[in-house]
DNA sequence: CGGACAAGCTGA
DNA sequence: CAGCTTGTCCGG
């Protein structure tokens, strides 16, 4: 009998599996996960085995035989894994398996690394605090989360974890992943940074580290850790929307193996699959930074500045100073590009912004055509509110050059004082002060998880100025007694935890349910299919907001429903809503 | 996705 | 009714 295999075209639009005769010259490059290339329809397009030995299930007359083998691809035990990820967040099995695989093709593996032994030895060195936590943690089988403040180093943790045999580390970033991989060199751990090394990482042995997408790793670890599993980096924000410390855990299940969750302040999510260890009281208050509250209460909101008489001096005598202003919440406004006038509504005079081809009022919503009330013209330019003003005034007010840094910023210039979205927390790696403008922005977000990610943004300004120590981290704000500024100030988040599991209890959010945002035209139509039932609701409107007992309903709800014609985009499980 | 083919529209 | 556009289907 000739032997036939089960193919997934690499084109998302298509996923349905198709059989194809495997020629006897390829017969041992073909196993599951194998890149291949197929004639479908009239022109090649590459492809995973997804199935091997199958029973055809079109007549022999149809079957046609693999054009070529392209090399490697991801294991058989991850090709199963982006098939349960499709299911669980509602996505294309192509656009996950084209993440577990190598960039270009891998047609040989390198012999694995070897000399685990040294390294072993370079990893009895660590002793400390988070190597014991670690090490306990790994005892256990399944999900563990430690609980280590922002400044206190991880690193012992992998070695910890390398010590007893392969290990996975998922980083929050590339630039994280690429920093732990010299760390490791420099100690003779043989180790694979994900993506560019992915063939020494099919090959074993040692240290794969890599951002969320190493979440897909080729290799088979006997201990997966995910530094910093409150990142919302680790979530992928193409469809579908997985989730790196999700498909982690999930791995890691399938597995057998234990998984550390590390992060200063855990996500609920995380803290629903195990009980925190933490480090002891006195290196956690260690780990997080002096909180300085200036407290706003009293300013006049129309007349107060965005920078407080209190702030100046830090500010100008700092040697790095990051000052964050989050922009987002704030009215963007437009202003015309010929004449400068700034577009308002024709009826209320409120800013308006302009989503698609119309400029709409954000506040009574009335449509009009992007044309400039004063000159007639009718192209548009984005001003950012104020930000570029802001730089002038600290200027004049710190008496020193300040930086803005956004997303478009290539090298960093070389300034005393930063200022930036939140954004910039992640661009600059020391400072001695970090001033959050208005933190109220943040407090006061109307997204169920704002808490959470306001404490994520304190933990990240504690790393940046060292912990404990000589640098601050400044807040203004209206709400100085904001539990999340507490918690933060005492460095115990902890006491977030009760208080936020009953607020979202109380009105079923996560992890008390699963979500699904449902967008595009096409939205209505699709959410339209969804049955509501007891396990299910589902919302009105252009975009519809589909809520589950847990992911594995939402799951099920969403699977195998037909696409309509409008665009749809399925976000499962949104942060920011 | 993109080719095949069918159903609809137009012009003489 | 040829010649074209638009839509739907399906691939091994």
């Amino acid at each position: 009998m000739s032997r036939v295999v089960r193919v997934l075209p690499d084109e998302p639009a298509i996923d349905k599996l198709f059989d194809y005769l495997v020629p006897d010259a390829m017969g041992p490059a073909v196993r599951i996960g194998a890149m291949v290339r197929i004639a479908l329809h009239g022109r090649r397009v590459g492809g995973w085995v997804i199935e091997d030995d199958v029973e055809p299930s079109v007549g022999d007359d149809k079957l046609r035989p693999l054009a070529k083998v392209r090399g490697f691809g991801p294991p058989a035990s991850i090709v199963g894994l982006t098939e349960w990820a499709a299911w669980r967040w509602a996505g294309r099995r192509a656009v996950l398996l084209r993440a577990a695989s190598p960039k270009g093709a891998v047609v040989k593996l390198p012999s694995p690394a070897r000399n685990l032994a040294g390294a072993r030895q370079a990893a009895a060195s660590a002793d400390d605090e988070v190597a014991r936590l670690a090490s306990a943690a790994l005892g256990r089988i399944g999900p563990s989360v430690l609980r280590i403040p922002p400044a206190l180093d991880p690193f012992s943790a992998i070695i910890e974890a390398a010590r007893l045999g392969d290990v996975l580390v998922i980083a929050p970033s590339q630039a994280r992943a690429e920093l732990i991989g010299r760390r490791l060199r420099r100690l003779a751990i043989p180790v694979a940074v994900l993506p560019d090394e992915w063939a020494r990482a099919a090959a074993g042995g040692g240290v794969v580290v890599g951002a969320r997408g190493a979440a897909w790793a080729p290799n088979e670890p006997l201990s997966i850790v995910v530094l910093d599993e409150h990142d919302e980096a680790h979530k992928e924000e193409r469809q579908p929307t997985w989730h790196g410390r999700d498909v982690a855990v999930e791995r890691a299940r399938r597995a057998g193996i234990p998984c550390l969750l590390l992060s200063p302040c855990p996500t609920l999510e995380a803290l629903a699959l195990a009980a925190p260890a933490a480090v002891s009281r006195q290196s956690e208050r260690a780990g997080w930074a002096v909180l300085q509250i200036i407290d706003r209460t009293g300013d006049d909101p129309a007349r107060a500045g965005l920078i407080s008489e209190a702030l100046v001096t830090p500010l100008r005598t700092a040697s790095t100073a990051v000052c964050v202003l989050n922009r987002t919440g704030r009215s963007r406004l437009l202003a015309c590009a010929s004449c400068a006038t700034l577009a308002r509504c024709e009826v209320c005079d409120a800013a308006v912004h302009q989503p698609y081809d119309e400029l709409v009022c954000a506040r009574c919503s009335t449509a009009r055509l992007v044309v400039c009330l004063t000159c007639g013209g009718g192209r548009f330019k984005n001003v950012r509110a104020g930000t570029t003003r802001l730089r002038d005034d600290l200027e004049v007010l710190t008496q020193r050059p300040v930086a803005e840094v956004t997303s478009a910023t290539g090298e960093l210039p070389e300034a005393g004082v930063y200022i930036g979205t939140e954004a910039i927390l992640h661009r600059i790696a020391r400072a001695d002060v970090v001033a959050f403008l208005d933190m109220d922005s943040e407090l006061l977000a109307p997204r169920y998880r704002a808490n959470e990610q306001a404490l994520a943004l304190l933990a990240r300004a504690s790393r940046l100025v060292g912990g404990r120590g000589p640098g601050r981290v400044y807040v203004q704000t209206r709400l100085p007694d904001h539990e999340v500024l507490r918690a933060a100030s005492l460095a115990d988040p902890e006491r977030l935890v009760e208080p936020e599991l009953s607020r979202r209890r109380g009105l079923r959010f996560p992890p008390f349910s699963a979500l699904a945002v449902i967008s595009g035209s096409g939205a209505p139509e699709f959410a339209a299919a969804l049955r509501p039932n007891e396990n299910i609701e589902v919302g009105g409107g252009d975009t519809v907001l589909v809520r589950a007992r847990d992911a594995a309903r939402l799951a099920d709800a969403l699977h195998g429903l037909a696409r309509p014609k409008g665009r749809v985009r399925v976000e499962v499980d949104p942060l920011r809503i």
